[in-house]
DNA sequence: TGTAGCATGTAAGCCGTTACATGATTGA
DNA sequence: TCAATCATGTAACGGCTTACATGCTACA
């Protein structure tokens, strides 16, 4: 229809859909978000299975977003003084997605297929190297990861919890369950290892197993 | 010890721990690697639970190394005729670790504990915004995953059969055991997600469910 | 009055990728 | 002789981060 439908679907960085994605919720008939609310937007869902862009990434994304048409920024409407006792009067710029920008995230969905995951995991890299430290510390390092997980997980169970069954956010909840279920998965393969039996004999001694020492 | 040994073990991006971390596979006793059998290593390894460099940075990367102390570049002897009918005769830049890299090393797993991993999970990231696209369309997609999960599973079981029981790569059996267990939770997962009912009404039918259209 | 949260950016810089360029060796 | 693999780099650039800078509002 317009010329802004030409925008190439391509040349945006996939945080940029994410983004868009996130606007889609509310940024469409509400009064959209600003770019602190987006931020917090992105540590309740993206964190957990793409990463959360730095606030300097947001607001550089959102100037993007809306000189290529696909974003409107609408500096609030003043309110110039407190219009409601108590009540924090926002003068602050939201972001609204634009017909052209939902076009472009429905393009994008449709038309390109994902990538295969990336998973950076510094417990891995660290346990592959593991002739180099000891058993124990090995151990160690591995019970801190179950530490950590359990609280990533408790993280994204309030998250879920807030989710609710409302329906708006149906597949955002099917997500986080997704996300919880890998957890889980995590926490029971990491268990698994540490009860494996250690390297065969040459080091000095049990390996991954708890030393019986005595 | 030696003035060596003062290298500050950060400054080091995680990658030229994990090349480090290669090197000392191999590269100690033996001739060394050259990078593009670092590559190689590194796709086979890395790969699962990193990131597989690209050759221009293993490159750039041992240049940076071996400015550094950490990493020694053999400029192989020559050989000036095929020593051995047949066997391709390789005056190549071999890289072998220094003492000093196997201190930054070690002294890296002993000194710096591991970041919780990320995770760029771009089907996840699609699914979330399920509502911009079609039930169907999400099935499909999720099944395409699963073969491509399937596949990377298979490329991994190879590489875990390569390593057998042998002693020295003990550790990297078990990450890669691990990356097995990972492949196969997820799979189940999916495999779940698609058996789960679809999306409450509002939308165009029954959801993630397969369509018993007619 | 001061701190915490809200809000918005700029600047510098590293990590890492793609694209490009080059050339030797092996085997069909 | 041609293609595939081995082998090594440079250049340009994009994404994303950290550090820095600024200022307002709410509340204790």
């Amino acid at each position: 229809m317009t010329s802004a439908t030409v925008f190439s679907a391509e040349g945006l960085p996939p945080t940029a859909y994410a983004l868009l994605g996130l606007l889609m919720f509310t940024g469409r008939t509400d009064a959209g978000l600003t770019g602190y609310e987006l931020k917090q937007r992105a540590d309740r869902t993206l964190r957990y299975y793409w990463v959360s862009p730095a606030m300097s990434q947001v607001y550089s994304e959102m100037t993007r977003l809306v000189r290529a048409g696909l974003v409107l920024a609408l500096e609030s409407p003043a309110e110039p003084r407190p219009a409601v006792a108590g009540r924090r009067r926002r003068r602050t710029t939201r972001y609204v997605i634009t017909d052209a920008g939902e076009a472009v995230v429905r393009a994008w969905l449709a038309e390109t297929s994902p990538e295969f995951p990336v998973l950076k995991h510094p417990v891995a890299l660290r346990l592959l190297m593991g002739h180099l430290s000891t058993p124990q510390d090995m151990r160690a390092m591995l019970e801190t990861h179950l530490d950590a997980l359990a609280a990533r997980r408790a993280d994204l169970q309030a998250v879920r919890d807030m989710l609710a069954d409302r329906e708006e956010v149906w597949y955002p909840a099917m997500v986080a369950d997704w996300g919880l279920a890998y957890y889980d998965a995590e926490t029971q393969i990491v268990t698994s290892l540490l009860d494996r039996a250690g390297p065969p004999a040459g080091g000095a001694g049990a390996g991954l197993e708890p030393d019986a020492d005595g």
